[in-house]
DNA sequence: AGGTATTGGTTGATTTTGTAACTAACAAGG
DNA sequence: CCTTGTTAGTTACAAAATCAACCAATACCT
């Protein structure tokens, strides 16, 4: 437990973090939230059927750790939207096999191309180099929970 | 608008800075939490009044760019728990200065201290450069809003 | 001065999230 | 089988965030 008298606040990464990604989503936010009336749990969750594929819910709770309950009522969304079908799994009747529908797959579509070119436009101020950084650091950030 | 075709959305970097920002959080959201009873909104208060001595609601909004009602909520409880007064302004009746008693400033600085500490566990994986860089690219993405 | 717009800050209603408790299904051990 | 424990997912209730409306003070405009 060392102290340190010359820390700034400011600089305290959790900080800066939380700043840097409330600025970044909001744009994106805008866009899912305009074109499908889309929370964010909704959005990650369509993402990882996307990406994935046929998943059940608990597979996107391990693989994003959003808690099970915002999970649970994103799917509820989704579905009432017909961008998923649920279909009870034969060998645990307790879980469903969750699997985008063409119209969910085309809105992961669209969003995942927004994305990209999203991403694009956040991170023409850096290099490669930097960006690649970035998101290494990053990850490992996250993983450490 | 141009399409990029291999752009995996695990890169996302809104998405992996919003799963860094939460991991990283989490530890040390539990701390103020515990030591203090207080939420988030509250914690960026006190450290703003914590940095910047005496100020008005609107200045903190201006700084942090939290939505004033949080800010607002977030200064009756601390002012309730006696941790800042509130000092109507001459030149702007509507206007309160805000700044942190004795209790506040203990409190402030043993947050402070914490924080410096957890930063440094945070980022001990990571050379002196890396932290750095990092830092700075998340100042310019916190600052494109 | 008088009218209108803007700003600092608060409040209440609505929405969203988090916490716990719960149901139903499975699993392991005896 | 029967008990105990665990797991997938949902629901109910409490805590918190968001949004719109609001009040009072100030600024702007003529």
């Amino acid at each position: 437990m060392m102290e340190n008298p010359d820390f700034d606040l400011r600089d305290f990464v959790p900080y800066l973090l939380n700043q840097a990604a409330e600025a970044s989503s909001l744009e994106f936010q805008r866009l899912y939230k305009a074109r499908y009336g889309m929370l964010r749990a909704e959005w990650r969750v369509l993402f990882h059927l996307g990406i994935y594929g046929r998943m059940t819910a608990r597979e996107i709770c391990d693989r994003s750790a959003m808690h099970k309950t915002k999970i649970s009522r994103a799917v509820q969304k989704l579905a009432d939207r017909r961008f998923l079908t649920r279909d009870p799994s034969d060998l645990d009747r307790r879980a469903e096999h969750l699997e985008l529908t063409a119209a969910g797959s085309a809105a992961y579509r669209d969003l995942m191309a927004a994305a990209a070119d999203y991403d694009a436009r956040l991170m023409q101020g850096f290099t490669a180099e930097e960006t690649a950084l970035l998101r290494q650091m990053l990850r490992r950030l996250a993983a450490m929970r």
